[in-house]
DNA sequence: TAGATTGTTAATCGATTAACAATC
DNA sequence: TAGATTGTTAATCGATTAACAATC
């Protein structure tokens, strides 16, 4: 849902590549690698270099005629466009076995979001630590992230109960949630939702796998 | 990557739908309703109803006018056309944290999804039990993909692994690959590769969430 | 300088939407 | 029948690509 764009007019296809550009920069970066260009990063990446010099086009010029972009620079400028040149806090909904496995996944800190509150409607688990924390019991949803300003969410629930979950967390002021339950969720306009749903992932591929057996 | 399609000639954009599609009529039908149309279902997906009649075109004439769609018979059309209407054999390469939470993720065997090998290249993790599943050695992997016909693979193995993984996948005869490594995978166009990285999700929802504290 | 690569414009391509006849 | 909704065509909209002057 939403357009709503900070700098000028961005289209949303367009942001939601540069993740996909900086995470090849990290990679290129890491492996010590100083500059690259729009054709290089295009190959690694299965899109045209066009493409890229244009999305990047959009937020000023980057790079250098005949030379390319300096890697470290694009990774800073990339950054400072998505807002994640700075730690976010991130409230996790669902503390079965997929909520447990995503509280303990190394990859959200190391990365700048840092899962900072638990939350669960079981009072079995209510109590319960997972990496140090806490899981709270829902009753208290609404005040912890207001108060803490938390504005990103994950929801690890039953498909069932995610809805009811998202409009609480949306009410206490999240404006970005990721979606672990298998289905669609209705959320206000300024209000931003990314799914991970593995089986349509699946699902997608399967279309294109012939039945060659059976 | 690659557009092989065997149907007629229809747009990549058009399958990554129908598993969106297939999941909204799933729910549907959970709560009992056996009737919907194109306008309920875009309501509920924020996607327009003519797209929606658009999408399900390609493939024949669905529905009926004045009525809408039979929920039934339309999840049995599209689990056709997706090739989800039977069990899919699938390998989980890295058996890590991660690997672990997939393989016990009850969610792919309840969608006709089911993990059937599991790889590891560390000695230590070979011969334990994973959900009453032996993880083998990466030099097992070639002969045990082929010999069983398996054809979708996900890869759970760090970044630096993955591209290496990838190819021995591909080797064996895997068409699709379910990548949650957070790097992209260059494979051959006959492989489709769809990626999972829950970083990117957030990442692509920071843009628009300005940071109103700090 | 010669070679390379950017940023940008214009052309192309493809996807979405609007509209409506057909018909249940 | 009157009302509703499909399937499809044509119009619109937007995204991608090709091309190239600018310039490092």
């Amino acid at each position: 849902m939403a357009s709503n764009n900070g700098n000028g007019n961005i289209p949303d296809i367009v942001i939601s590549r540069l993740p996909i550009y900086l995470r090849a920069l990290n990679r290129l970066a890491a492996d010590g690698q100083e500059i690259t260009s729009s054709h290089e990063l295009g190959q690694r990446l299965g899109i045209s270099s066009a493409q890229i010099r244009k999305d990047l086009s959009h937020f000023g010029g980057f790079g250098k005629q005949g030379t390319g972009y300096h890697i470290s620079f694009l990774q800073d400028r990339l950054r400072k466009v998505l807002h994640v040149d700075r730690e976010w806090e991130v409230a996790l909904v669902g503390i079965g076995d997929l909520g447990k496995a995503i509280a303990r996944y190394r990859g959200f800190g190391d990365r700048g979001f840092h899962i900072s509150c638990l939350f669960d409607s079981a009072p079995e688990k209510v109590g319960q630590r997972v990496e140090n924390l806490l899981v709270q019991p829902l009753s208290e949803l609404h005040t912890t992230i207001e108060t803490r300003g938390i504005r990103l969410a994950m929801i690890a629930v039953p498909a069932e109960h995610a809805q009811a979950v998202a409009a609480h967390l949306v009410e206490a002021g999240v404006r970005g949630i990721l979606n672990y339950a298998p289905i669609n969720l209705s959320v206000p306009s300024n209000v931003h939702v990314q799914y991970i749903d593995p089986v349509v992932g699946l699902q997608r591929m399967t279309y294109y796998v012939e039945d060659e057996l059976i």
